[in-house]
DNA sequence: CAAATCCCCTGCAGGC
DNA sequence: TGCCTGCAGGGGATTT
């Protein structure tokens, strides 16, 4: 997401800010952001786990999370004067469209980037210069600078399931669900073992499962299994070639027995029974 | 402290 | 067809 929408956003002003309802979508009240953000430029557009951090030209931050179902993406527009503008102010009814629309950003040079989502999971929060988040505090590092070091230290006086540590953003920032039931079988380790159990090898194996999960995840440009779009409307396509979100009673690829589904940590699981220990 | 539970919200699939 | 239930990629607050 970050990749696709920096080369649209960086460098480019915020002429226009239209929000939606209030609610706790927004940790800044919506009425706020628009004196806030408009007439700044995107100087930066980062990343931290499954946080995205736009820096402002006033030294101000504008925090973002997707959430379960949240969308962010880039259309055309708003044009000078006419339809268009008028479309962009608040109307009370949206339209079917722009049902769940919570943020919508004007930027100079005709492109619109709005923020929607349906199930309100998602994020945004102003932060003034300087001003940090404790979400974001909290995080642990990124989980593409994961290690067996760190996995061993973060999981070894804990019982939980080693997934449950993977989903931990304390422990290590941006593993979400789908990526770590791929990750625990490309490591052929179960999703229900405990953190401490893991050896040497299996951490090894897991940090290096989890890298090449999400660089390729990355590389294919996400998974869309019902929401997730890019910031251009397309969907991204790992959802293709995962092994086992999603599969449960179907052959794994690689022995070709059922693939298991359960509950671990309050989250749907899936794993191969045979091929992960 | 770690782990479990509940909750936020909407849409959709599947069962009846 | 329509109603009802359960479930969903996240994470925070609260309880145990």
């Amino acid at each position: 997401m970050r990749r696709g929408l920096a080369p649209v956003l960086v460098g480019r002003r915020i002429t226009r800010v239209v929000t939606g309802p209030p609610s706790y979508f927004f940790l800044t009240p919506p009425e706020q952001l628009a004196p806030r953000l408009e007439g700044r430029c995107v100087e930066a557009l980062e990343r931290h786990g499954k946080y995205l951090l736009a820096e402002l030209s006033d030294g101000a931050r504008l925090l973002l999370h997707l959430g379960m179902t949240g969308q962010l993406f880039v259309e055309a527009g708003p044009e000078r004067g006419g339809r268009a503008r008028r479309r962009l102010r608040a109307e009370p009814p949206p339209s079917a469209r722009e049902r769940h629309h919570h943020l919508t950003l004007g930027l100079r040079g005709g492109l619109t980037l709005v923020f929607r989502d349906v199930r309100k999971f998602g994020k945004v929060r102003w932060l003034a210069p300087g001003q940090s988040d404790p979400r974001l505090d909290k995080l642990g590092p990124d989980a593409l600078d994961v290690s067996a070091a760190l996995l061993q230290a973060a999981g070894r006086r804990r019982k939980c399931a080693i997934k449950s540590l993977l989903l931990d953003q304390s422990v290590l920032a941006g593993v979400g669900n789908i990526y770590a039931d791929e990750a625990l079988y490309l490591a052929a380790v179960r999703p229900m073992r405990s953190a401490q159990s893991l050896r040497g090898r299996e951490l090894e194996a897991l940090s290096q499962a989890v890298r090449s999960v999400l660089l390729r995840a990355i590389e294919l440009g996400g998974s869309s299994i019902s929401d997730y779009v890019h910031p251009d409307g397309g969907r991204g396509s790992y959802q293709l070639e995962r092994h086992v979100y999603g599969r449960a009673g179907q052959p794994c690829q690689r022995c070709g027995g059922p693939v298991e589904r359960a509950v671990v940590g309050q989250r749907s699981t899936h794993w191969c029974p045979r091929c992960q220990r």
